[in-house]
DNA sequence: AACAGGACCAACCGCTGTAAT
DNA sequence: GATTACAGCGGTTGGTCCTGT
């Protein structure tokens, strides 16, 4: 039925007028400019009178895509942080493909952008592992190796977060050819120390289910909606800092309790006996030969 | 310096769900 | 209820950049 559908579609597409030329591929700066400047008078949505309207030679569908995955305000640059890492890592566990789903509880980050993370660096990994991504195998690995370093990254993060010269350096990394950013949101998140966030919570009385006055995602209180399971948003606070405008928001706690692993025992994976990552996270690379005799042993699967 | 292969990511495509008519 | 238009999702592609040889 719905290939009938499709078929009549393509069918009629071509007794089409050939109306106006459309374009496609890169956007250029000044078809940014003509959208973003029409949606900050208009807003967005009705997207195929909006491409008209607005004098853009592109498909609705084009200006959807390009306004959400890139020119939005709140649209977060940069490499993915450990903590993002372990939380696409986690959900993806949970709800698989479901792209915007994840996308939902990384705030300022786009379905595209997790999808092309899945694929580029975590499938690389499976690939290595010679062990299909979506395998049992490959999640066990993900949870006793990955998540670990991930957290191990984190708690390094954490303690060097209230380091000036290191937090200006090492917060999101420009990406590279991405073009100057005009967005106030752009800039470097502003971290704090959990502890700290814990101790201003209970000293200041902040309802932190309603922090999102500024239009970030309210994690815990989506989470029944989301299926995110309570203890995650449990150890998950952000940031929500504000400065020059800028609302961030970071994860920056997230314990391995929160993940229902029944693994008591995960500091036993850490590092030390099978460092299987290299030194950098965030282009975390497994040593495959290490893996791999661990994967023939058998023992860390649980299988 | 030149080339090849890989990695990354923006953009496109096909499909489905849904609201409007 | 049928049809149409649109929004949104996930998969895929292709151009550009990076890295190793």
């Amino acid at each position: 039925m719905s290939d009938n559908r499709t078929l009549f579609k393509s069918l009629s597409n071509l007794y089409e007028e050939p109306s106006i030329e459309l374009r496609r591929g890169p956007w250029t700066l000044e078809e940014d400019n003509l959208l973003i400047h029409y949606i900050s008078c208009n807003g967005e949505g009705r997207w195929n009178s909006l491409a008209k309207c607005a004098g853009l030679k592109r498909t609705g569908k084009s200006c959807r895509l390009r306004w959400l995955n890139y020119l939005k305000p709140d649209i977060k640059r940069g490499d993915l942080t450990p903590q993002e890492q372990l939380l696409i890592l986690e959900l993806h566990s949970k709800w698989g493909n479901r792209w915007s789903k994840i996308a939902e509880c990384l705030p300022g980050r786009t379905d595209n952008e997790i999808k092309n993370y899945w694929r580029t660096r975590v499938q690389k990994q499976a690939r290595q592992l010679k062990v299909d991504s979506n395998s049992y195998k490959f999640v066990e690995a993900i949870r006793r190796f990955w998540m670990p370093r991930l957290l191990e990254k984190m708690e390094q993060n954490s303690s060097l977060m209230f380091s000036p010269s290191i937090d200006n350096q090492n917060s999101t990394t420009p990406s590279t050819n991405r073009p100057p950013l005009t967005s106030p949101c752009l800039k470097s998140s502003n971290r704090v120390n959990t502890s700290d966030l814990h101790r201003e919570k209970s000293s200041t009385n902040l309802n932190w289910d309603s922090l999102d006055s500024v239009g970030n995602l309210m994690l815990s209180e989506n989470a029944e909606n989301l299926g995110i399971p309570e203890q995650i948003c449990d150890n998950i606070a952000y940031d929500h800092s504000v400065q020059n405008d800028c609302h961030n928001v970071d994860i920056t706690s997230y314990e391995m309790s929160a993940f229902g692993s029944e693994d008591t025992s995960m500091s036993e994976f850490r590092v030390s006996e099978f460092d299987l990552f290299s030194e950098d996270l965030t282009c975390t690379s497994w040593n495959t030969d290490e893996l791999w005799e661990f994967r023939k042993s058998d023992q860390g699967f649980g299988v």
